[in-house]
RNA sequence: CGCGGGGUGGAGCAGUCUGGAAGCUCGUCGGGCUCAUAACCCGAAGGCCGCAGGUUCAAAUCCUGCCCCCGCAA
């Protein structure tokens, strides 16, 4: 079976692998463009084009993959299936006909729950037991096309974006694998989505939603940090510079301080009241600081009982 | 040439502007107190102050180059 793989992040590297690992005719690779990224804005390719690189495979970055001139180029080689994982661009119709299987896409939820750009991180946020991947045969809707198949994935108590990023990674390659010669033999029953989702669109994450408000409650404020681990990451300010928290604990209880005011201090941590509950500190990083455990941040940067954080 | 913070005993920091004894809060080790302790008291070990040059009578501190870590931005 000709295929050609498309996906750009971290999250997509273990399927392409797993289609090489298997055996399949890879025709080509397409992920984005590089862009600047990082200190210095170097030019930088995307993780699953250094692999692609690695794996000595053809690789394609087309800036629009709706362009002609691309679509075109599709056609001559002639895949029998398009995998899609986390690519990054919306595949117009003319690509979605164009393989005779189509064109497959990994997705990280359990659809139809979590449709769109950031599912992982909103599992989280949601505080979900249970979350997944699903592989579905892609359609001219978001993420609405026909299930082919599932794996669930238990979430743990301290699971955070990229831990579940790294299961359903693994949950995800380990799927195709299994998934692709039952659609080569046709032994998929294809299985439609209730046209609503559960679930809010799971937008993409912005940097802002990183920023906690204390008025939310201590449980959601929690979830916030694991979820929003390792990007963007929850902060907060204090004394005038930007203090990511990468560690919390939920307290029951409440102190008699408004929201936003550190209760308590102690010679490990400190604890934030919050709109419902107390949200006990216990890994923080200040800007251009190293992430450190609440006590030694304390010993450095001593906080008074009574500072107002946010 | 994107902007910025930082590298000081094991940890986190001060000291750098205004050169001149290595400091603070912890940790570690030993001893004491205590029913006991993460508490308290006494004592000790542990530093080429990121690296390499330069200036100077004298450099953690000033100058030059380099390495490494991190925040923003993308």
């Amino acid at each position: 079976m000709k295929v050609i793989f498309m996906g750009t992040p971290d999250f997509s590297v273990g399927a392409l692998e797993a289609l090489a690992e298997a055996g399949y005719e890879i025709l080509g690779v397409v992920t984005q463009p590089d862009k600047p990224k990082g200190r210095g804005k170097a030019q930088q390719m995307s993780p699953v084009k250094a692999k692609a690189l690695e794996l000595g495979l053809p690789v394609y970055q087309p800036a629009r993959v709706r362009e002609e001139e691309f679509i075109r180029k599709v056609q001559e080689l002639g895949p029998d299936v398009i995998v899609v994982s986390a690519f990054g661009q919306i595949i117009p119709q003319a690509l979605l006909e164009l393989p005779r299987y189509g064109c497959i896409n990994i997705h990280a939820s359990l659809l139809p729950k979590y449709r769109g750009a950031a599912p992982i991180q909103w599992a989280v946020l949601d505080g979900e037991p249970v979350s997944g991947v699903t592989i579905m045969q892609m359609d001219a809707g978001l993420d609405t096309g026909d299930m082919l198949a599932r794996t669930e994935v238990p979430l743990a108590p301290d699971e955070t974006g990229g831990s579940l990023f790294d299961k359903l990674s693994r949950a995800g390659a380990e799927l195709l694998k299994t998934t692709l010669p039952k659609i080569q033999e046709g032994s998929l029953q294809p299985e439609k989505q209730p046209e609503e989702s559960p679930t809010p669109y799971a937008r993409m994450i912005r940097k802002e939603d990183g920023l906690l408000n204390w008025e939310e409650s201590a449980e959601v404020l929690e979830r916030k940090i694991r979820g929003l681990n390792p990007w963007p990451s929850a902060y907060t300010r204090c004394q005038g510079k930007t203090l990511k928290i990468w560690k919390g604990m939920v307290c029951q209880g409440n102190s008699k301080e408004a929201p936003g005011t550190v209760a308590a201090v102690d010679r490990s941590s400190f604890s934030v009241q919050t709109g419902e509950g107390i949200l006990k500190i216990l890994e923080v990083q200040l800007e251009g600081k190293k992430r450190m455990d609440a006590g030694a941040f304390l010993r450095g940067y001593p906080i008074e009982p009574g500072s107002r954080l946010g």
